[in-house]
DNA sequence: ATTTTATATTGCAATATTACGATATAGTTT
DNA sequence: AAACTATATCGTAATATTGCAATATAAAAT
């Protein structure tokens, strides 16, 4: 059917997952890349330094953006683009509880 | 078209791309935590546990699997899953890149 | 050997995602 | 104001994902 079940799920497990879902892409993983590199959050040079069009950039941003991973603010005729550090702690914390467990697992089973 | 242009990017922005969209859905998030919380890697009581059929259960176990996030091996009858810390370890690994450029960086631009 | 139990695979319909050309919007420069 | 620059939105084609019924496979129990 192509639609997921959503309301199956807790909405911290749907949460996690838009989040996750978020920046499942190559292409979202380079724009964070770019943006931890350039330190201050130099806008949208991001299309001349990858390697899809315009829109397709426009795109990408907008869906970090909702998923609440980077912020934007205008700057005269250009856009600012940053990391947003919450969503990101988010999906961190849910890891590092995935890691403590496995950790404590003394005897694996497969 | 659908088709993410993989070959523009790195192998490592694919291969956590793939990993994140491997976790990036609820159930999978579901089943992931029921594997944390059963300790010894309980097979698929998971389809008991989540309301989704089990070929959908089966499927979703597959593309874990696939990513490297699960492991299963044959038990007589049926198939004992548990979690691979491999997997979780490389995306552990890229939060916290992320996470401690972010805390160096004092001025926040957005 | 037949039935039961556990899991995987196939095929398919519904929906979502990816990418981009064309176009819109809005600030900047001339 | 006209041209330019930066970004967003629309529309659409190609492809991917989700979910499940039906069916297959294979070990276990009867």
């Amino acid at each position: 059917m192509g639609v997921t079940k959503s309301y199956h799920f807790t909405e911290l497990q749907n949460e996690l997952a838009s989040l996750l879902k978020a920046i499942a892409h190559p292409a979202r993983i380079a724009i964070i890349q770019h943006l931890l590199k350039v330190e201050s959050c130099i806008c949208s040079a991001i299309v001349d330094e990858i390697p899809l069009a315009q829109p397709t950039i426009s795109q990408h941003l907008k869906e970090l953006k909702n998923a609440g991973l980077i912020k934007g603010t205008i700057e005269g005729n250009s856009i600012c683009y940053c990391l947003n550090e919450q969503g990101f702690n988010k999906i961190k914390g849910f890891l590092e509880i995935v890691s403590s467990h496995l950790e404590s697992q003394k005897k694996q089973c497969c």
